[in-house]
DNA sequence: AAATTTCTCTGACTTAAGTCAGAGATCATG
DNA sequence: CATGATCTCTGACTTAAGTCAGAGAAATTT
């Protein structure tokens, strides 16, 4: 009766409009119209076509030629054509532009900064912040093809290994520094992939192969913020997809029994349980999916 | 590296103005200028007396001024001087008005639930916002004493009751509909205090006054989404400042083993362990404060 | 090659929002 | 009861934001 789910929707984005007002009017922090304010920041987030502009702002036309003119004559940004549609204009930051985007970003942090240090318990607070983001972005999540051994990778990797550390009873080692088994995760043998909710990092997982008989599917680890969203199923039907395209017959996993999340799932979405296929001490169930 | 503070609020921000953004923009879906809305709903909300109004939307007084005489011309808003300052003037809404003002309330209540409608987990999500929610308005936490037969104080010690029972082992049993010690919570024996983040109760505690040696700290209970917030020792200081109200020499309070943190938080706060002074079958430990 | 579409820009407009000085009424105080 | 303070309102302004029709250049289609 206090507590139903629309009374507390409001009441967060009340609270939330209040707090998150301050850091949007960073944009206000320059001098400068809110309307410019906003092209000049959305190209520095690489937005460079005037068209791409315009619908990012849900701008007029006019409107966006106008504001772009003015951060011209400030000695912003410079405009040119399109080399390969001479219809289209591209904006680019002039050092200038550059330096002042550099400083609305750094206002922006500031204020960011500012509010996250007038709370006590920030680690919960910025947990509960990450859950409702991740929620939020949840169809905007984005899944690259990544090298891993990157420093994205690596990442998500080293938090894969601490969950499974925490997990696992008795523990979980592996030597992070130098992984092995990296170059069996880049094509043609295999891939990596790394999910993206707006640029974070909140999931990965890895095909590796070594045979031509089965692909492996390893490290499939989802932040906990991002948890409850479906990611591990959208990651295994990538993985799926990108094995049929490497023409492998079967997908193979095994994983431990410290992990019934993911086993359940496995169940779910077509696997069978087979015969141990390997001699690593962690696993204690294996998997098979015939493609 | 990818998940410093300062970008996690960042994200937290960037997602959260989107989503709420359509929320906010309800304040638009009734063909009139944002300016008109706002005042309009600020009146709904309370708001009478011309300046409040100025100084909660924080606008000009010509603006305002202006404001109010065009909701006026469209006979939704009345003003009439203050009885009791001629100078001031209180603005009410007409029966018109009070029909505008819950089609804006009920569009706000539909983008809400349709807002809500697109995520899966909804518990998870709620609890989350919660948090949020109470972290970013803990410094406008209201205390207000009321009734322990209100609905409200019901509903709190009803959260009480349940959390009780999850945390004891065996279980807590106590009749809900009849609560015999109602009466020794209010004044002048005692008092009940909820406490209030925007409009919300996420807390209460009881001041049970039986005798004239000492009162007894009751039903202590912050909702889980408020804890970290330093609630439960504003209340047990405020429950001390009414006893001295009250002229009561001491304050006692019984807890049970189950609730560490309580504990804790006595012993942290000038509250000597004692004998057992009541055959209650349910607490273990025993405190008093002297005054 | 001509017709059509796409893209950006310009000029002429409207509306919303906000600022400022000062008028007129009422209140508080010596 | 005179003086200054307070409160609201009015009129005259500025700025930001947005709309719309159409021109000019380049691309695409017929």
């Amino acid at each position: 009766m206090f507590h139903d789910p629309v009374s507390r929707f409001r009441r967060f984005a009340r609270a939330v409009t209040a707090e998150v007002g301050a850091l949007d009017s960073s944009f206000l922090g320059r001098g400068r119209p809110l309307g410019a304010a906003r092209v000049l920041n959305a190209i520095g987030h690489g937005k460079r076509e005037v068209g791409e502009i315009r619908s990012y702002l849900g701008l007029d036309s006019g409107l966006v030629s106008r504001l772009l003119r003015g951060l011209g004559d400030e000695g912003l940004v410079a405009t040119s054509p399109d080399r390969s549609d001479g219809r289209k204009r591209i904006a680019t930051l002039t050092a200038a532009g550059e330096a002042e985007f550099a400083a609305y970003e750094a206002l922006a942090n500031e204020r960011a900064e500012a509010a996250l240090s007038r709370h006590a318990d920030t680690e919960a607070l910025l947990a509960a912040m990450d859950l409702v983001a991740s929620a939020f972005g949840r169809d905007r999540i984005e899944f690259r093809e990544m090298d891993p051994r990157s420093e994205v990778a690596r990442h998500c990797l080293g938090e894969y290994y601490a969950e499974l550390a925490r997990r696992i009873e008795g523990g979980f080692d592996v030597k992070l520094s130098a992984d092995p088994e990296a170059e069996t995760m880049v094509r043609p043998r295999g891939a990596f992939l790394v999910a993206f909710s707006d640029d974070m990092p909140v999931g990965c997982v890895g095909l590796k192969g070594t045979c031509s008989d089965y692909c492996e599917v390893k490290r499939l680890w989802v932040e906990p913020a991002a948890r409850g969203l479906g990611l591990a199923r959208r990651f295994m039907a990538r993985v799926e997809e990108i094995a049929r395209d490497l023409g492998v017959p079967a997908l193979r996993l095994d994983t431990n029994k410290a992990l019934p999340e993911a086993i359940a799932m496995y169940r779910k979405t077509g696997w069978t349980e087979i015969e141990r296929f390997n001699d690593d001490p962690y696993p204690d169930h294996f998997f098979e999916k015939k493609l």
